[in-house]
DNA sequence: CATCTAATTAGTTAAACATCTAATTAGATG
DNA sequence: CATCTAATTAGATGTTTAACTAATTAGATG
């Protein structure tokens, strides 16, 4: 995540009107004039801080008739909220051999994949197994969730020790879980690689 | 957490010198000076930053000779990172019932522990499970770490599932681990009760 | 298409804040 | 105790921002 982003997240979560904000939608959306009500404020006003809330992905809205309700994307709010946490680290990567050529890429797949599709072994190389992990996620549908059953399922078409595939896709968070079901992460969410 | 040092931490987050200051501090501590050198920014420029970071408490400051050190304390950082998803989950618990007096306490411990300090049964009830979590954890020094076979040995000695109470340990953030090893967390970040 | 509702934009005001220079303080050391 | 180094405080300046009122816009509905 980059910095300017990061500020713009803190800022939006730095006044306690937005923080009241946040509290309320996690219950549920809620529409303008009933956010005004139970903060007794202006419509403008909430409309102003909604405005930065939006900006920063963590809300959004959808309308019905005249009404505008707005939404907290809580998975989008957690990432954020969490970058700070490893701020830096995408630099090291950028800097310390991270660039990665759609060359290397193939490079890479071609060792550690045999012809039929499996993996012979996990690579012990941060980066190569980034690049391995980041190539069978890629069979989930985004905005699907599956059960954990079928992730290890799917796994074990390609490898035997599903546990380590599934436990590397959520700290690299390639895929986060809720409810014992497990959901792919937005491409943004992704480590940086190519 | 409460509102304002929610508000306080975020605050000293959505900023992009702040932002930066971090990032160094992640790689280890550095003297003021250094800071300044290192971001192009004049001494009290930094000061001024890191006052604003030292008052939530994520850095902290050792002297040596005549020069002070500033480290980030990336525990209290995570904590403090990730309370805003879960915001408003204290106000729940505070007023549903989450007040609890010294007689309860004591009620609640003598129905679920044994004269021999054997803990019978696991409550069920969000409540009195964190009252018997809290009872127990405090066995554990503050500022020491534990191996995971320590922990499961002491759960052991009043519990059979020592699994469960670990992870309600962590889960409710009495512990943390790091390494594969565990710590108590400073009580601040206890869930409230009492 | 006139009218209603909810949201947004425009413009104002007072407060907060990031940065700087200059002056001062806190400790260490010869 | 004079002097050095690093950090902090004081004070100034320009920018950002949270809140309000008044005016406008976007859609829905009779």
């Amino acid at each position: 995540m980059q910095l300017d982003k990061m500020v713009a997240f803190h800022k939006a979560a730095g006044d306690p009107t937005r923080l009241r904000i946040i509290a309320l939608l996690r219950q549920g959306p809620l529409h303008g004039q009933a956010i005004a009500g139970k903060l007794g404020l202006r419509p403008p006003t909430i409309t102003h801080h909604l405005k930065k809330l939006r900006d920063t992905g963590m809300v959004y809205s959808r309308r019905d008739k005249n009404t505008i309700y707005f939404y907290l994307d809580e998975k989008k709010l957690t990432f954020m909220a969490e970058a700070v946490t490893r701020i830096g680290d995408e630099q090291v990567k950028a800097d310390k051999e991270w660039q990665i050529t759609e060359k290397e890429e193939r490079q890479i797949l071609q060792n550690f994949i045999t012809v039929d599709g499996k993996l012979k072994q996990m690579p012990s190389q941060l980066k190569k197994r980034v690049v391995v992990l980041a190539y069978y996620v890629k069979a989930f549908q985004p905005g699907k969730t599956y059960e954990e059953k079928e992730v290890n399922e799917y796994i074990r078409t390609f490898f035997e020790d599903y546990a380590t595939v599934r436990r590397e896709w959520i700290m690299h968070h390639f895929m986060y879980r809720e409810n014992n079901r497990y959901e792919l992460n937005p491409q943004e969410m992704w480590p940086v690689v190519v």
